[in-house]
DNA sequence: TTCGCCCCTTGATCTGCATCAAGGACCGGA
DNA sequence: TCCGGTCCTTGATGCAGATCAAGGGGCGAA
């Protein structure tokens, strides 16, 4: 979460992530020529696992195209999803063998992909990349603690609000239309995957979504294009102090 | 969370975390001449905010003695801790100017702060800070996962279990006195804030805790003091799959 | 065109935790 | 010794969201 830097900030990039958003270590030539020589791409259909809990996982990641879930699961099936990778969001952890939680493609999924071990020893040579990976991981943590807060403290309406609110500041470089003074997003996940990453049951979150739908708080075009009238409307309804920078 | 590194390490470092345990380094000389230099320390008695979010926070720390939380709270008075920092935790994120979080000691806490320009400055010429505050943020992360596992899907009976199986970890190299195979810890906060971490209310929390007693998961001295008479059996109840790497 | 599979919606009912309320244990100060 | 405050426990009641259940819409395959 909140890992992106602004497309417009290095227009001089290209098309990998890691390179033109993620850890280009503001676009010092011979770290890219260093990055650029161990990247791979990797593809993955929707709904395809790209790594289980515990498995062995000799990469880290960016997402170039599509989005994906970090979800953990408890013995009895019991599922909470604690990631939500969108492009140029970053996967996997220097340094730990097998992956901590499932990854799962939920659109079709294009990965730029560095073994683990060269991207190791770049980190050790090229000190802006920790450094970089530090300032995305800060604002992983950041995001993280905004949804305990969701998840321990808001109301079934006030989560759902919040989760609109969120993809459509997250998709705001990517999906987000304004259309005179109102916002249109569409929302890249099924009820279940919205009950996961909510804390709820799926039969809820549709509930919600219906209720603000009938109180003109969102407009719905099918089950998952949204349009937003009034954002400020939609923030206070989230139940948040305020928009958190999303023009920032 | 889940910020130390065993004392036992690096045994010839000094007292302070930042040296000793947080960001040394693996004891390299130089740079810990350097952030000897532009160390100082504060100390904040139990109950006192160090500081409020929004406020203006010109340094980073890292926790020496005592205890203090992270909190967010709503315009409406709802709480929900989202850190809590013991010994040799690290406080505040390089390249921010105000908090995001209300900061608060809970028990009187000695901090070891560093003024956040030179600190910075630091860490652009000694590479390994960036890189040991990386892997530090990313063992938080991950605890902050487990925590959002916690708050969206665990009933009230395993929150407490977790709460208390976590807290029994994470005091292990501090306070934790292995007793013939039990384990006896001293929970390091009230109720309320157990609640707090939770995403419960007190009442909730104290009925819990009751009942786990009753059925002989643990016992309590007092209102604070915890034995653990099977450290498996409060695993089972916290929906835990295992251990979680407890002694690793 | 029809079938079957998702995904979603809505209704009825149940229940775990919140809320409201009262009182007990402990402690430090007058 | 009593008093007030803080922290904690326990009981009674209410309600938000889970659970159980039924059916509708869209879409790809046959």
């Amino acid at each position: 979460m909140g890992l992106q830097v602004g497309l417009g900030a290095h227009p001089e990039c290209g098309d990998c992530p890691i390179r033109h958003r993620a850890v280009c270590a503001r676009c010092e030539t011979d770290e890219l020529a260093a990055l650029e020589q161990i990247k791979y791409y990797r593809s993955y259909q929707a709904g395809q696992t790209i790594t289980w809990s515990g498995d062995r996982m000799d990469f880290v990641a960016s997402v170039v195209t599509g989005i994906a879930t970090l979800t953990q699961t408890m013995e009895d099936g019991r599922r909470q999803m604690v990631g939500l990778l969108l492009p140029s969001d970053f996967v996997g952890r220097p340094g730990r063998v097998t992956a901590a939680y499932d990854v799962t493609a939920t659109t079709d999924v294009l990965m730029c992909c560095f073994r683990k071990k060269p991207f190791e020893e770049m980190m050790g040579k090229t000190p802006h990349i920790a450094e970089r990976l530090l300032e995305m991981t800060l604002d992983e943590l950041d995001a993280a603690r905004e949804w305990m807060l969701l998840l321990g403290r808001k109301t079934a309406r006030e989560k759902i609000a919040s989760l609109i609110a969120i993809i459509a500041r997250r998709h705001a470089s990517l999906h987000l239309r304004r259309t005179g003074g109102s916002m249109v997003v569409d929302l890249p996940l099924t009820r279940e995957e919205m009950a996961d990453y909510l804390g709820l049951t799926l039969e809820t979150v549709s509930r919600q979504i219906s209720a603000l739908k009938k109180e003109g708080v969102i407009s719905l075009e099918g089950k998952r294009h949204v349009t937003i009238p009034d954002f400020d409307r939609l923030l206070e309804e989230a139940g948040d102090d305020s928009d958190g920078g999303m023009l920032a």
